[in-house]
DNA sequence: GCCCGGCAGTGACAGATGTCACCTCCCGGC
DNA sequence: GCCGGGAGGTGACATCTGTCACTGCCGGGC
């Protein structure tokens, strides 16, 4: 028997990948999760095989849970189940040891098929995908110009970012403008979007 | 027997939800799109009792489907299921007769139920949603505004938005202004963020 | 016939943003 | 002991944005 813990904040589409799962003779649902607190909570008084986890959830994120977990050592194998083909989490993912990367887009079949593989020991991880987080390269932002990137994004002006981090407006520019620079990016706008397309936010 | 198509294009969603769906035995899932158009050939050639579909989809949306279906006096009643409360969205499914407005957010069993309930000729719109909309109001921006906001989002400069409608770059300032306005914005990203919130968009 | 609203534009102005050069600290590596 | 890089900052400059006033055209409603 594989025994499962799945994490995801939609209810019904945990409902939903239950069901589908608990139709595999040798898949046992042992823990349902809503988000990443509660997930790691299971996985650490079930000690599951797999912990099937989405990436955007309130609280932990699953790439968070990945990460303690593989802190603790735990011998639950971490698959991830997202929506987001973002080039960022791969690499975290990866770093964080984990087994499996699928898309949401994917056919039924492959999330089977890819337990298995994981449960036996293996890891999926879609080699488009690889490719292009090869292609996007890693993370160029330090830790302040994420930060202003993000209020950037939330339409806060220089004053406004610079208050909310205790800055000057001036240095909150010139984080922005180097970040729009190292991204190839025209303005702040773009310079979010592609940041985020990429998972690097 | 209550005959549902399903559209989704979350390959792994839509087969997860299929699979939930046929635990319940009065019903029958007769058909899976994983688009617009490929739902609405479905509908017309099964004219199912239920059209369960995705607001974002590649190609035409749900909302799109609802509102082709009942200008065709479809039989088949539209319910949508979407990650997204944006009253927008809640308004134009209501006036394209939609017969069912659920979050993913919600438990299982509410699906289940809100179903059931649509095929005997009832109508489910959880009153929270209701409530956010009504108090959001309608869409006050134009289609102008709208063009405009929705390539200001994607970080194009006045210049570019204006070559791309074929206006002149003053006119692209007052639309961004006036929507901005209309909207409560400082500028035109907190204009886009609150628009796309709202379903505007 | 008049008024309103949407669409399109212009001109002027203040303030925000983007770019660049150049500065100081501090820390870690060699 | 020196160097580099990250963090934080300043000043100057050009350009972009946001705001307002005021123009014109068209179409629909009363």
């Amino acid at each position: 028997m594989i025994r499962i813990v799945i994490a995801e904040d939609q209810g019904l589409v945990l409902g939903a990948i239950a069901a589908l799962l608990a139709l595999e003779a040798d898949f046992a649902i042992v823990g349902r999760a809503g988000d990443g607190d509660a997930a790691l909570d299971l996985v650490r008084t079930l000690t599951p095989d797999i912990l099937l986890t989405d990436i955007e959830m309130p609280g932990r994120t699953g790439l968070d849970c990945a990460q303690i977990l593989a802190t603790e050592r735990a011998r639950t194998a971490v698959m991830i189940v997202t929506t987001f083909a973002r080039p960022g989490y791969l690499a975290r993912a990866r770093a964080a040891g984990v087994r499996g990367y699928l898309l949401k887009d994917a056919p039924v079949d492959t999330l089977v098929a890819a337990i298995r593989t994981v449960a036996a020991g293996g890891r999926v991880i879609p080699p488009e995908l690889a490719a292009a987080a090869w292609e996007a390269g890693s993370d160029p932002l330090t830790d302040r110009e994420r930060d202003a990137l993000r209020l950037a994004e939330e339409g806060l002006s220089n004053k406004d970012i610079a208050r909310r981090l205790g800055l000057s407006p001036g240095t909150v520019r010139n984080y922005l403008s180097e970040a729009a620079g190292k991204l190839g990016a025209a303005n702040r706008i773009e310079a979010g979007r592609t940041a985020r397309a990429n998972g690097w936010l």
